[in-house]
RNA sequence: GGUGCCUUAGCUCAGUUGGUAGAGCAAUGGACUGAAAAUCCAUGUGUCCCUGGUUCGAUUCCUGGAGGCACCA
C-alpha cells in the first residue's frame, strides 16, 4: 500500500501573515516550505517583496526564494517543473511539503498543472511587442483572428499581454494557441489542502499601509536606487519598485510614491482575493487564529504521526 | 459681534434658467495557462447641511438656524 503524500498550499492576499503560518506548519510538520511568489524567486529584491528575515530563514528550510536574477527570463512553466521536481525528491522520504506565496498562477500551476506548451523563442516576443507600439493592438488581434479564431473569442483581446501570448505560441508552433488547452489533466502524486487566509478588509488594509511604512523605514529607498539602472527589466515592474523609480525620476513626490505603493498594494490584494475566491476547496481561516484553525483541520486530513513532537 | 462667500458621492468639486444630479480620484466586482506584485474589463441613489415659506413640484428661489472660510471690529 502507497503512503499518501500531503502538499500543504497556504494561499490569502499580501501582508496577511502567510510566511509566519507557513513557518509554524513547518515547525509542526517538519516540512519545507516552497514559495511561489512571483517576485520573492529574485535575489536582488528582498525589502520590497518582503521576503523572509534571516530568523524566519532559519526556522524552517526555504526553496525558491532568491534563487534567481532579475535578469534571468524565469516563467510560471519553469517554476512548474522545477517546483515538481524538487517535490519528487522530497516525497521519495518524506510526506509532507508546504508551499506558501501569493501568486496565484504559479501555486496553481503546482497544486493542479499547466498545459504543456511549446518554447517560444523569444525574438519572436520581442517583435509582437514592437508591433504592439507601431501598429496597435488591433492590428495584432487581427492577426490572432486570422490564426486562432478560437483563442480570439475566448480571450480578453483588449489586453495586450494574453493576445501576444497567444499569437507567440501561434507563430512559434504553427498551430492554433487554443489547440494547446485543456490537454488531459495532470495527476499529481500528491494530496493538496489548502488554506486561505481572510481577514476584513479594513485589517488587511491596516497591514498593507503598516508593512508599507516598515518596507521605507527598513530601507526600500536604498534598494530600489541601486536597481534604478535595471528598471526596464520585467522583475521589477513591481508594487513597491516602479512607484519608486518614479520618484527617483522627478516625476513623483516622495509622499506620493509612497501613497501609490499602498494603493497599488491594496489593487493588487484584490486581485488576490479575486483569484483565491475560486479556490472552493480551500479551508478559509481567520487571520488571528490561522494556526490553531489550521491545525485543526489538517490532523483531520493528514493523519500520519510523523508530527508528534515539537 | 458685523459683512461676504461656502455646505452636493468616501475625498475634491461641477451642475440643475425650479421637474430629485455627474466628473476626477478613491473604492468595489470580475477576467486570467510560460510577463501574473504583470495585464485587462466592468460598476456612480447620494437624507444635494437643517428648518419653515413660495410653488402642482425646491437640491435649485426666499426666511430663519447650524457648521466652515475670509475680511472688518
Amino acid at each position: 500500500m502507497s503512503v499518501k503524500k500531503h502538499l500543504i498550499s497556504i494561499i490569502g492576499p499580501t501582508a496577511i501573515g502567510k510566511t509566519n503560518l507557513a513557518i509554524e506548519l513547518s515547525k509542526k510538520f517538519h516540512a519545507p516550505i516552497l514559495s511561489s511568489d512571483s517576485r520573492q524567486f529574485y535575489k536582488e529584491m528582498c525589502i520590497g517583496t518582503a521576503v523572509p528575515s534571516k530568523e524566519e530563514l532559519s526556522a524552517a528550510p526555504h526553496f525558491f526564494i532568491q534563487h534567481k536574477s532579475i535578469v534571468d527570463r524565469y516563467s510560471v512553466g519553469d517554476f512548474e517543473r522545477e517546483a515538481m521536481g524538487f517535490l519528487k525528491s522530497h516525497y521519495l522520504k518524506n510526506d509532507v511539503a508546504i508551499m506558501v506565496g501569493g501568486s496565484g498562477l504559479y501555486t496553481d500551476a503546482v497544486c493542479k498543472g499547466l498545459d504543456k506548451f511549446p518554447e517560444v523563442p523569444h525574438e519572436i516576443r520581442e517583435n509582437l511587442n514592437e508591433s504592439l507600439v507601431n501598429f496597435g493592438l488591433e492590428k495584432l488581434s487581427d492577426k490572432l483572428k486570422e490564426l486562432d479564431p478560437k483563442a480570439f473569442h475566448q480571450i480578453a483581446v483588449d489586453n495586450p499581454v494574453r493576445v501576444i501570448r497567444a499569437l507567440e505560441v501561434c507563430l512559434a508552433s504553427g498551430k492554433p494557441y487554443s489547440s494547446f488547452l485543456n490537454q488531459p489533466k495532470k495527476e499529481r502524486p500528491f494530496l493538496v489542502h489548502t488554506i486561505n487566509i481572510s481577514a476584513p478588509r479594513e485589517a488587511l488594509y491596516e497591514r498593507i499601509n503598516l508593512r508599507v511604512d516598515l518596507m521605507i523605514k527598513n530601507g526600500l529607498e536604498e534598494e530600489v536606487r541601486g536597481l534604478f539602472d535595471q528598471k526596464k527589466l520585467n522583475a521589477l515592474n513591481t508594487v513597491g519598485y516602479k512607484e519608486l523609480f518614479n520618484y527617483i525620476e522627478g516625476k513623483i513626490t516622495r509622499e506620493t510614491a509612497i501613497e501609490e505603493i499602498k494603493k497599488n498594494s491594496r489593487r493588487f490584494a484584490k486581485r488576490q482575493l479575486t483569484w483565491n475566491r475560486k479556490n472552493t476547496e480551500a479551508l478559509v481561516v481567520n487571520y488571528e487564529n490561522a494556526l490553531e484553525e489550521s491545525m485543526t483541520y489538517l490532523n483531520k486530513v493528514i493523519p500520519t504521526p510523523q508530527h508528534t513532537n515539537s
